[in-house]
RNA sequence: GCCCAUAUAGCUCAGUCGGUAGAGCACUUCCUUGGUAAGGAAGAGGUCACCGGUUCAAAUCCGGUUAUGGGCUCCA
């Protein structure tokens, strides 16, 4: 006879064998009614599957992570019962739960319209609303084959036909639909209610750019309607930090048509992007960099022999004059193995380090550019450290170590590493890729981080690290990176002379920081919601008189201001103060500085913040010294 | 590159049934010289993304192109 073990440790015997829900039942109403699904010894299950022996049970409630999951993916259920209610020429395949809600895909003669849209979630809720019981069934293969056939899913026959052939496959039905489902799923539509669809957007079958493009529709679901407006209104405010309409708020760049994928930078963007260059530059300098600076467009050889001709022909930008053919860098690195190669080095001069703050140009395809995160110019913080494999470990771990530093200087701590190892085509013996990945991996350990193994994801020429900070709005961005390369010096024949004489091959360290100096501004952006640091800020503050009286003195204080090196600006237009405070509080000047009569009188400026504040009044020297001090402090 | 949507004044957006274009903000001029998120008045400003078609007539309907947005694929 069944004995349940809770998970608080108590003990519940039943005289004959019960299913999950029986057992929700037992410990309390307010339990089965929230009930969602079941663990039975760790392993997920339905609130209908039954437990004959002794077992460990939990029941599984939508305030459980999990619990969330099987919510969202029986909506998605329900998103497919609703579609083939409406179009029953539609062809259901696949469901599954994403981040923050589900999708599921279809495949239909036409998209779906938002018009259809609607329809479909007014007949989810109508669907739900019937609180239709959700039952498991588990059916041979070849039956499950031939049940979907005879419905005309051939999507769904294809899809058992992929699951290895020992698995027993469970279906899953509610009202008059069937879906093929590993499950587990609500005991009934009536527990799904706080949902609501997104957005249709194509996508490929098996998501295969040369299959057919299917219907998605994405949905999100939630435990309750507060969670859901509560995410709705998290989408608001993301909308809100987007770099692009920051950018044309504060009149940071544009982009236009003749240039897709290219950015213009106004002098305040430009501005943002030289702090940040010239602090890069800094920190090549502290810490064993020399910068170069290599020709934007180099002869075609050069790119065959490096291998990139090869691999990214379609991705490259080309230009031909006088008989050459050229093309436009997209990466720095045969530029800097020239560099290298113009001496003969010893190897008791590496590891050498080369940094470079190189304009790149990749022709990627129109659909992946997105404002000034994805484009195709950009500038890299590359750095490439020739040395030999001893001395791997050691340089990425200074490597790691400064990245760290770098992105605190931002106001980004919350880092996450992904070590990629060897893929299965590659170049190079398993020994030195054994090498290299445990150089990889010793460094981070080094460092006390822990880090995401990503089996097979290396490059084809080495295994490399993957940086991710995550923002202020918990979004995950991949900027900093550190690759070993053993292909490019010996394509393009770097060496460097070893302790017994021999000429030997260097290995090659890729690395960046902030990435790309575009997207890079635009995570800036989107992080601080337009509020840039102090020290990042392109007008640090402005000062502003109340009539024309002050005007004169308010181009004192601003020499003073600037003269102590801080980016100021005055504004003396005949409006009211009310009207400057709010114009330059939307721009997000970190100080607005008032002067009328009486600070005038006394060579001082009332201060306010961006935020709102009220910080007082302070003499010209006092603020200088306070602002000097919160831009050397940087956040 | 693929699917869908969008493109109107410097910006944000209206524009009905096809009948020849509108608001707010910004800008210019004038009045106003004021104490911490929009003072008042007047004025100027548009080849309705581009190319073609249908029509007596196109911002509006149809086709194409380009760009942008949301996805998919890609990201050395």
């Amino acid at each position: 006879m069944p004995e349940v073990i809770l998970p608080d440790g108590s003990r519940r015997a039943f005289e004959r064998p019960v299913t999950v829900m029986q057992v929700a039942e037992s410990i309390g109403a307010g339990l089965a009614k929230a009930a969602l699904a079941g663990r039975i010894d760790g392993r997920l299950v339905d609130l209908s599957m039954p437990i004959e022996s002794e077992a460990r049970v939990e029941i599984v409630t939508a305030k459980d992570a999990e619990g969330l999951e099987v919510l969202r993916h029986s909506t998605a259920h329900l998103l497919a019962q609703a579609v083939k209610a409406l179009f029953p020429t539609a062809q259901v395949t696949i469901g599954p739960v994403i981040e923050d809600g589900f999708y599921y895909d279809f495949s239909f003669q036409r998209p779906f319209t938002p018009e259809d849209l609607a329809a479909i979630e007014a007949k989810m809720r109508e669907l739900a609303a019937q609180a239709l019981p959700v039952q498991r069934r588990v059916l041979p293969r070849e039956e499950a084959i031939a049940f979907f056939r005879g419905l005309g899913e051939e999507y769904k026959a294809k899809i058992i036909e992929d699951i290895p052939a020992a698995e027993p496959l469970s279906l899953y039905a509610q009202g008059d639909f069937t879906d093929l489902c590993r499950g587990p799923h609500v005991p009934d539509t009536g527990k799904l209610k706080a949902f609501k669809l997104m957005k249709v957007a194509g996508a490929y079958w098996r998501g295969d750019h040369r299959n057919e493009m299917l219907q998605r529709i994405y949905g999100t679901a939630w435990a309750s309607q507060k969670d859901l407006d509560a995410y709705l209104h998290r989408l608001e405010e993301a909308e809100k930090r987007d770099h692009r309409k920051i950018g044309k708020a504060q009149d940071l760049f544009h982009t236009q048509e003749e240039a897709p994928g290219m950015v213009f930078w106004h002098p305040k963007g430009w501005t943002v992007w030289q702090v940040l260059e010239q602090h890069m530059r800094q920190v090549y300098r502290e810490n064993g960099y020399q910068e170069i600076r290599c020709p934007q467009i180099l002869d075609v050889s050069l790119w065959k022999a490096s291998g990139h001709w090869d691999n990214f022909h379609d991705n490259m930008f080309f230009t031909a004059s006088e008989n050459r053919e050229y093309a436009v860098k997209p990466m720095n690195c045969p530029g800097h193995v020239q560099v290298f190669k113009q001496h003969l080095h010893s190897y008791r001069e590496l590891p050498i380090r080369f940094g470079e703050f190189g304009s790149c140009h990749r022709n990627e395809p129109s659909g992946a550019l997105h404002g000034i995160m994805r484009v195709r110019s950009f500038t890299q913080d590359d750095g490439h450290i020739f040395c030999t494999e001893e001395q791997i470990q050691d340089e990425v771990a200074a490597f790691i170590k400064l990245l760290r530093k770098v992105y605190a200087d931002f106001g980004f701590t919350d880092i996450l590493y992904k070590l990629s190892t060897r893929p299965e085509k590659r170049l190079g013996s398993d020994e030195v890729w054994d090498k290299a990945e445990n150089a990889l991996a010793a460094a981070l350990t080094s460092q006390d981080i822990e880090y995401q193994l990503q089996p097979g994801e290396g490059a084809f020429y080495g295994p490399k690290i993957e940086c991710v900070l995550r923002d202020a709005i918990g979004r995950v961005w991949q900027c900093g990176t550190v690759q070993v390369d053993f292909m490019m010096p010996g394509r393009l024949g770097a060496e460097y002379v070893a302790e017994d004489s021999s000429r030997r091959t260097p290995v090659m360290l890729h690395r960046a920081i902030v990435g790309s100096f575009e997207r890079f501004i635009g995570i800036l952006l989107e992080h601080y919601a337009g509020s840039l640091p102090l020290w990042l800020a392109p007008l640090q503050a402005v000062v502003l008189n109340i009539t024309d009286r002050q005007a004169e003195y308010v181009r004192e204080a601003a020499l003073f201001l600037e003269s102590r090196g801080l980016r100021v600006q005055t504004d003396l237009r005949n409006e009211k103060i009310g009207y400057k405070i709010r114009e330059f509080t939307l721009q997000r000047v970190p100080y607005l500085l008032v002067a009328g009569d009486r600070e005038t009188e006394s060579g001082s400026l009332a201060v306010r913040s961006r935020d709102g504040k009220d910080l007082g009044v302070l003499s010209m020297a006092e603020l200088a010294d306070k602002l000097a001090a919160e831009v050397a402090g940087r956040v």
